[in-house]
DNA sequence: CCGAAATTAAACTAATTTAGTCAACAATCG
DNA sequence: CGATTGTTGACTAAATTAGTTTAATTTCGG
């Protein structure tokens, strides 16, 4: 049940732009020393970040980085899925990218406990990640 | 946020040894056989099942394991820690296994927005993992 | 006591994922 | 032009995952 370090990386990033948002660009090394990423494995999660269409880019001189999304209209589990893929434990119980399990004992899909509990599990980290935002997450309030 | 395999199949050998609780010992090429389990990755995930007291052996002819505990006494959130290690999806808001963040750009623990937003996703997973028994589990019944 | 049946244990492996790194290239600004 | 910055793809080392193999040990039935 782990968050890659790639997720933990991008969402970190996308702080800084949000932070930033409507005021300013930011290049690559000013976001990777604010959140101490190491600055390469950085420019690979923007450029995926970029092309899932959540931020653009500058090249050159005065280039950078600017969400083209309003914060409050990302949610934290856009990012992870363009990042880390389904957050289901499980295919067979993912929403957005379901897969049927393979050598499951049970056919009917109904009866599998394994797939109940799991069930219940993703609907509750969806429940979290797809209702927080960028914003609230700037915004550093509690929830829930 | 996956379950690996390890953890699926030590879920579905339990259902196995929790259905056969208090009749009967089970080999493990019935348990292979009814969840589909390939045979020696089986013994291996038993094997840790043992070492961690949750299940017992008795080796030669006639052998087979057994649940030494209730099946209300174990919850699949013990069952995945055993198996895959610590729920959380980051080591710095684990309760079981906590580890301090390293690089984090926060130093005050309390602001970092990650953390606290994968402070309530433990929480959530947890909360339900660590309250569904195998006796739930076994018995089918949907939950909350 | 013998041999078949069964678990124990550890080492081994192949494939995939994770977490980066590197180098060549393209665009932009001054 | 030349320095700065993003683009792209290839590369790599280490860890994890999902097993497999081999050898040993224990127990039962005869």
């Amino acid at each position: 049940m782990k968050l890659s370090k790639k997720s933990e990386y991008g969402l970190r990033a996308l702080l800084e732009l949000t932070l930033a948002h409507g005021r300013m660009t930011l290049q690559r090394h000013e976001i990777s020393d604010r959140q101490h990423i190491p600055i390469e494995f950085l420019e690979q999660i923007l450029l995926t970040l970029k092309r899932a269409g959540l931020i653009s880019s500058r090249r050159g001189a005065k280039g950078g980085y600017t969400l083209i999304k309003q914060p409050k209209d990302i949610t934290l589990g856009q990012v992870i899925r363009i990042l880390d893929g389904p957050l289901a434990p499980i295919g067979c119980v993912s929403k957005t990218a379901y897969q049927k399990c393979r050598d499951c004992p049970y056919s009917d899909k109904a009866r599998c406990p394994v797939q109940q509990v799991m069930g219940t599990v993703r609907d509750a980290i969806a429940g979290i990640l797809d209702h927080y935002t960028l914003a609230d997450f700037a915004s550093d309030r509690h929830k829930g």
